[in-house]
RNA sequence: GGGCGGUUAGCUCAGUUGGUUAGAGCGCCACGUUGACAUCGUGGAGGUCACAAGUUCGAGUCUUGUACCGCCCA
């Protein structure tokens, strides 16, 4: 084994060895029980691997390895997602750069252009989810465009259109004028700009007033309708029900009275654009009021626009505000932190605007989807996303579905020009359904790609058909993906899981939070704190990346991620290759392991210790594991495996396996075997590649980590072995500590008086590691149960257990100083005890704590007054 | 406006149902190449757990309020 770790040379074989393997199929497991199933979240078929898909692998990667090694039927499905505007802009830039456009190629060729890309650059970020170590069925990869999928949509779609649940109509939505085609609500995101606040005379028609109105859109006035104050606003009370005339163009609109008017925001009078405001689109429907829309699909203003047809929005705005300046009708514009939409797809500011559209009636759907949640038939972790779920529900609106791309699903619904009629089939039909025309055209629109995304989880399996795959392994047991598409991707599942499949499609939701830059920012390319997770793949290796990810956050709560963490986790990595190192190196030939039955009569208090920590740490790990607090399992085993295996046992067993006694010698090396090889299995989830090159080096029954089995704990507890190691760490640390303080060269061996009193047995025993650990002479060690004559000369110490400690370190003693010292540490004593007495002095704590909490307390105090009569005398002593 | 989360060591964060003297990593100080590991070891410094009140024998942990930060929804 080379003296580091390099994951380079492990990584890409090992995965290879196990898919070739076929691990990572369900069926390996060879266990008709439940199974254990998890979708993966679709990434776009041709991004690339970033951050977001790093922790959803990861996470997932662990869930799956942890239940495959319980030795159920694990399945975790991999696909890609066609991701309609990304992937059709990817295609469109390199036309673009070609000279040409999809406009020029057409629908058809375009398609084909796609299809070509997908080709090319598809498999892309499979490959690098492969480095990351997913263990995934590959055979069973889907995509949301291929032919079984398609197919899944297609009947999806019928089956909401036959049942009144899709229609289509004319309404506001968001239009983005750049992409060339709606989004929903969702896909708009509002940021604060700084904007201004334009003031101005909404004059009366018999010219004897007007009203103020402020706007942050003056251009959209050409499309006023009305305006509106609040009906017991007395400000404006005795215009309502006239008419006023819209600027420049002279219309005349009534006034009217909605209580939905904000009186305290700007003048208390708005003007009411049904065709460009969500908000004035809903009082328009509601005071009958017409909508005029003035945006062409380009965002310049069209034939309502009057003489500013044909300008851009904002140009229009400008010119239509300084028209109205020099009408006088203005008052002031004030600067304005205003709400601006934009895309959440490129960035551009959307425009509400009245469109013909295809729409889904989200209100059945999400009542049951409410209700399975309500029910406990899915249970969302962390719980409190549940209320956000809920939320979201209840206040659904319908959703928008129709997209003006060409890549995509290709809404099944035909249009008939001779009865203006609409056939939806499943098969392609010839001629229309209403009349029997054969001059039906297909609908031009694809559907938002969540549409497919929603039926992921059976369509994956097979649906519609009624396949093996699908009656095994659906519903899925756990959705695990990120808060931010709770709202895009999971309530959508449910929703069409419910629908179609008449059960949920997964049992369990698991959220992770999102992942910043080490100060908490959001990574972006122009902030350029962007971590690439091949680069820290390279530079650290993926058990590093994962690790990290696992285990630096809690669930549902955003990751501030750090290089100088990978750095550390790294680090663990190698630490784990060299405690496995030292431990091959010293097997000697003879070895062999044994099962897990231990007679504790011949060990020793570290080998009990250890024994009796992994398996608290097994039974803990486990506990937090089903409890979905991953992070917290795997930062107890980084401790375990640094700070008590290799810190102390290993150290320990440097010195036993030099023993003459080959009984010593073998019993050390099994412990160290065993400890090492559970450790390594509780960390495989984790960190799957290092775990699986130490193993391999071991004694090992098996040819694989990732197929062996959890390690299952006893109920027995080592409680005695747990305080007796607790002792001798303890007088190791001390007296480490006290050759710091009095600057002992580190090689020197001193001489030492242990007093150990009831201990003195059990140290005796344990002396040659005591001795070596704190480098004391064995020739000058003594170890008593008591001392008639406390050493000269020496620094007098006392820990737990009334243990005292001399270290006779004649020519380096201050006197004044170890006074003082022994005084500090007195004062440091008797503030314990107060604090300790004052409890038990208390009736209500004796009284009503629990006898356990009160016995610990007693047994407490009472080794401190040992401790502190101890160091009284040593302190006696010195003056 | 409604909701959620956060505030713990210089920095980034843990702290499971309330119960020893509140922990880790990084950073910092001192020392150290004794054959697992300098991607390391040993020892150390560093916190009135945002603030206030309350519940409790006992609060970082529960309740209420306040301040600040962040996110989601409208």
């Amino acid at each position: 084994m080379a003296k580091a770790y390099d994951p380079k040379q492990y990584e890409q074989p090992l995965y290879d060895w196990w898919e070739s393997q076929r691990y990572f199929k369900p069926e390996y497991a060879d266990n008709l029980g439940e199974p254990f199933v998890i979708s993966m979240p679709p990434p776009n078929v041709t991004g690339a691997l970033h951050l977001g898909h790093a922790i959803t692998t990861s996470v997932e990667d662990f869930m799956i390895r942890y239940h495959r090694m319980k030795g159920e039927a694990a399945l975790w499905v991999p696909g890609t997602d066609h991701a309609g505007i990304a992937t059709q802009l990817q295609v469109e830039l390199a036309l673009r750069r070609e000279g040409t456009s999809r406009q020029e190629l057409g629908r058809d060729k375009f398609l084909e252009r796609v299809w070509e890309w997908k080709a090319k650059y598809g498999g892309m970020i499979t490959k690098q989810m492969r480095r990351l170590g997913a263990s995934c069925d590959w055979e069973r990869e889907r995509f949301t465009m291929d032919e079984g999928l398609s197919r899944a949509v297609r009947e999806a779609f019928v089956r909401l259109y036959e049942k009144g649940l899709i229609y289509r109509g004319e309404y506001l939505i968001n239009w983005s004028p750049g992409l060339q085609t709606a989004v929903s609500d969702l896909e708009v995101e509002y940021t604060e700009e700084d904007g201004k606040l334009y003031f101005f005379k909404y004059m009366l028609a018999d010219g004897t007033d007007f009203i103020p109105v402020a706007t942050t859109r003056p251009e959209t006035v050409l499309g006023d309708t009305a305006v509106a104050v609040h009906p017991e606003d007395e400000r404006y009370s005795r215009f309502i029900g006239q008419m006023c005339v819209v600027p420049i163009l002279g219309r005349q609109i009534p006034v009217i009275a909605d209580p939905y008017v904000d009186r305290a925001f700007g003048t208390g009078a708005v003007k009411i654009t049904p065709g460009h405001d969500p908000h004035d689109f809903e009082i328009g429907r509601q005071h009958h009021l017409p909508t005029i829309n003035i945006m062409n699909k380009d965002a310049t203003l069209n034939e309502n626009g009057g003489a500013y047809q044909g300008l851009d929005r904002f140009v229009a705005r400008q010119k239509l505000w300084v028209d109205m300046e020099a009408m006088g009708l203005t008052i002031e514009a004030k600067p304005y932190k205003m709400q601006v939409p934009r895309s959440q797809r490129g960035g551009e500011i959307v425009e509400p605007l009245v469109s013909t559209q295809w729409f889904v009636k989200t209100q059945p759907l999400a009542e049951v989807s409410l209700k399975a949640v309500a029910d406990g038939q899915i249970k969302i972790v962390p719980e409190r996303f549940t209320k956000i779920y809920n939320n979201w529900l209840e206040n659904i609106r319908d959703w928008c579905i129709s997209r003006q791309l060409w890549w995509g699903h290709r809404i099944p619904v035909w249009h008939c020009r001779d009865c203006q009629g609409m056939t939806c089939t499943r098969a392609d039909p010839t001629q229309c359904a209403q009349c029997g025309s054969q001059a039906i055209e297909r609908d031009p629109d694809v559907l938002d790609t969540w549409f497919s995304s929603g039926l992921w989880p059976f369509s994956t399996l097979g649906w519609p058909d009624d396949t093996p795959d699908l009656r095994r392994y659906y519903p899925t047991s756990v959705m695990e993906t990120g808060y931010d598409i709770l709202f895009f991707w999971v309530t959508r599942m449910v929703m069409a899981g419910l629908e179609f499949t008449d059960d949920v499609p997964f049992r369990t939701v698991y959220l992770h939070g999102l992942i910043r830059d080490e100060h908490g920012k959001k990574m972006s390319k122009s902030s350029g704190n962007v971590i690439d997770p091949l680069v820290v793949m390279d530079e650290y290796g993926t058990d590093a990346l994962r690790f990290t990810l696992l285990t630096g956050s809690t669930p549902g709560s955003d990751m501030n991620l750090s290089m100088e963490r990978i750095a550390s986790n790294r680090n663990f990595c190698n630490k784990i290759w060299n405690a496995t190192r030292f431990v091959i190196s010293n097997l000697g030939v003879s070895f062999r392991s044994r099962d897990s039955t231990w007679d504790l009569a011949e060990l020793t208090v570290p080998d009990r210790w250890i024994l009796s920590r992994l398996n608290q740490i097994t039974a803990e790990t486990t506990r937090l594991i089903e409890d979905y607090n991953f992070g917290e399992a795997g930062r107890q085993l980084y401790d375990f495996f640094w700070s008590e295996f290799a810190d102390w046992y290993i150290e320990v067993a440097k010195i036993r396996l030099q023993s003459e006694d080959a009984f010593v010698q073998s019993t050390t090396r099994q412990v160290l075997v065993y400890v090492l090889e559970r450790t390594l299995r509780l960390l495989h989830p984790y960190i799957p590649f290092i775990t699986e090159v130490a193993w391999q080096h071991l004694p090992h029954e098996g040819e694989s980590l990732m197929v062996a089995r959890w390690p299952r704990s006893y109920d027995r507890l080592d409680q005695q072995a747990n305080e007796q190691m607790a002792i001798m760490i303890d007088l190791v640390r001390t007296i480490r500590n006290s050759r710091a303080e009095y600057r002992v060269e580190p090689a020197k061996w001193i001489s030492a008086y242990i007093v150990a009193g009831d201990q003195t047995t059990m140290l005796v025993k344990h002396r040659e590691v005591i001795s070596k650990l704190a480098r004391l002479e064995d020739s000058s060690l003594h170890i008593a149960p008591q001392l008639d004559q406390k050493p000269a000369q020496a620094i007098g110490l006392v820990i737990s257990n009334g243990i005292e400690i001399y270290l006779p370190l004649a020519d380096m003693i201050d006197l004044t100083a170890e006074r003082e010292r022994l005084t500090k540490e007195l004062a440091r004593l008797s503030q314990w005890m107060t604090a300790t007495q004052g409890k038990l002095n208390n009736g209500n704590f004796v009284n009503k704590a629990p006898a356990a909490v009160v016995q610990q307390e007693r047994d407490k105090l009472a080794d401190l007054e040992v401790q502190q009569t101890k160091m009284k005398a040593q302190l006696q002593q010195l003056s």
